[in-house]
DNA sequence: TGTACATCAGTGAACGCGCGTTCACTGATGTAC
DNA sequence: TGTACATCAGTGAACGCGCGTTCACTGATGTAC
């Protein structure tokens, strides 16, 4: 039980666990473990080719080492739990857009940085994204709403961010949603395509990637272009 | 027995249950018949929340009002079932697009048709699209697998086709693939928009329309303005 | 046309299984004194 | 610090249920003669 000054003295004041014995676990340390684990079996369970509403609650337990009816102690049903997900797949969402934003990321190869960084991130959190992936238009109503709540919020967002882009000032609010909407739909689409490349292949990423910026460079490029009043007149004039 | 001279002398060679008695189906009739109550009532089931992998082989015959041993009869395993709704379900995307070529729409104004078209198709099809969105990341891997290549095959057509487009000569065939596959990805956006809205909301579908028109126009005007050798140098410059 | 036999779509019962949910319980952790 | 009691995450057994699959069957339709 003695202890040596060095660990008794260290800096600041760390968790009186750290550097003592292990300590055991306080039984909220072990019940919000457990809440974890049953969150990560489900996710794990949805990377092959289930999907959440046939996975089953005893499957769920199972791979979480608790016995089914423990489940209860943590979510009152499989819905919730997949709720749950949801959120914290689009916390993990949001943090990405933060970090981009406070990147400042310089305008030069501004697209191609925004592209390395997103899918870098998704294959960091694949589980989360094929989750997603999965549920936007498999799940239950309530899920889908959900998605397709934080999809458009994200959209908004990103049409906030086009409105200060001086070559789109010309542009409409409505038509700056449509071009983010544009923007959007590529990224999910890269995504995807992430998901279903093996994380270790670098060819096959760095050609999503390439893709994926000429896509969006193709969108913006129409965007500067955009005159709401003409743009039917000029395509038809052009096709 | 006796028959009217009217009906026995009747026109063209029809065939012979016509204009008779209506005469009882033959074998081969009935069958196919409940092979097709089985199809519509696994597509019927899936237009709620369900998933097609939470479908049960004794929903789906007991809604096509058939023992669940006679499922047998027709698919070895839902699995079968599911991948000759895949099938059909493109078969029908096939027929629109033959269709929408063969229209030879006027070049005014057509991609405000093409779309309307689209989306009418869409609606008389709904189940079917519904199934294919379901699926597209829900299903299992030979689902996802199948329905991938379909849309791939979809957009390499639909690329071909923006070949002949004047404006889009200096386009090279690998950047107008990716022209197509933003062409498509909206296409299939404005879809899951349509079976998420009410089918008699003609208001919604007409602003589905609209915005749909409007980021095709805007696709195609970045396809219009594209040199890919300068891309990158004309975006940079236009942020 | 009539008859005898073959085919086979659909039946109904049975099976073993994993499911969601309930319940009284255990025993380690936490708290009050 | 030590003691007595409360809390509550996780247990294990039990339940009734719908599931996929099998099987021998029935009886209407089809075919050969």
């Amino acid at each position: 039980m003695s202890q040596h000054p060095f660990t008794r003295m260290g800096g600041m004041a760390t968790p009186a666990s750290s550097r003592r014995r292990p300590s055991p676990p306080t039984r909220d340390e072990r019940k919000s473990r457990t809440r974890r684990a049953l969150l990560d079996a489900a996710l794990g369970r949805l990377s092959g080719d289930q999907s959440f509403s046939s996975l089953s609650l005893r499957e769920v337990a199972r791979d979480a080492g608790v016995v089914p009816a423990a489940f209860y102690r943590h979510f009152p049903s499989m819905e919730t739990l997949g709720l749950t997900l949801v959120e914290e797949s689009f916390a993990t969402l949001r943090t990405l857009m933060r970090d981009v934003r406070a990147a400042e990321v310089p305008t030069s190869h501004l697209i191609r940085r925004s592209v390395d960084t997103f899918i870098q991130y998704v294959l960091d959190h694949q589980l989360h994204f094929r989750f997603i992936a999965k549920e936007r238009y498999g799940g239950s109503s309530t899920m889908r709403t959900v998605i397709r709540q934080e999809i458009r919020l994200f959209t908004s967002e990103l049409a906030t961010d086009l409105a200060r882009v001086p070559s789109l000032a010309a542009v409409g609010s409505a038509d700056l949603q449509l071009l983010a909407g544009l923007v959007v739909q590529t990224i999910i689409s890269a995504a995807e395509l992430v998901l279903d490349a093996r994380p270790d292949d670098g060819v096959e990423l760095g050609r999503i990637a390439d893709e994926t910026e000429r896509q969006l460079q193709m969108i913006l490029l129409g965007g500067t272009r955009w005159r709401s009043d003409l743009a039917r007149q000029a395509v038809d004039e052009v096709l």
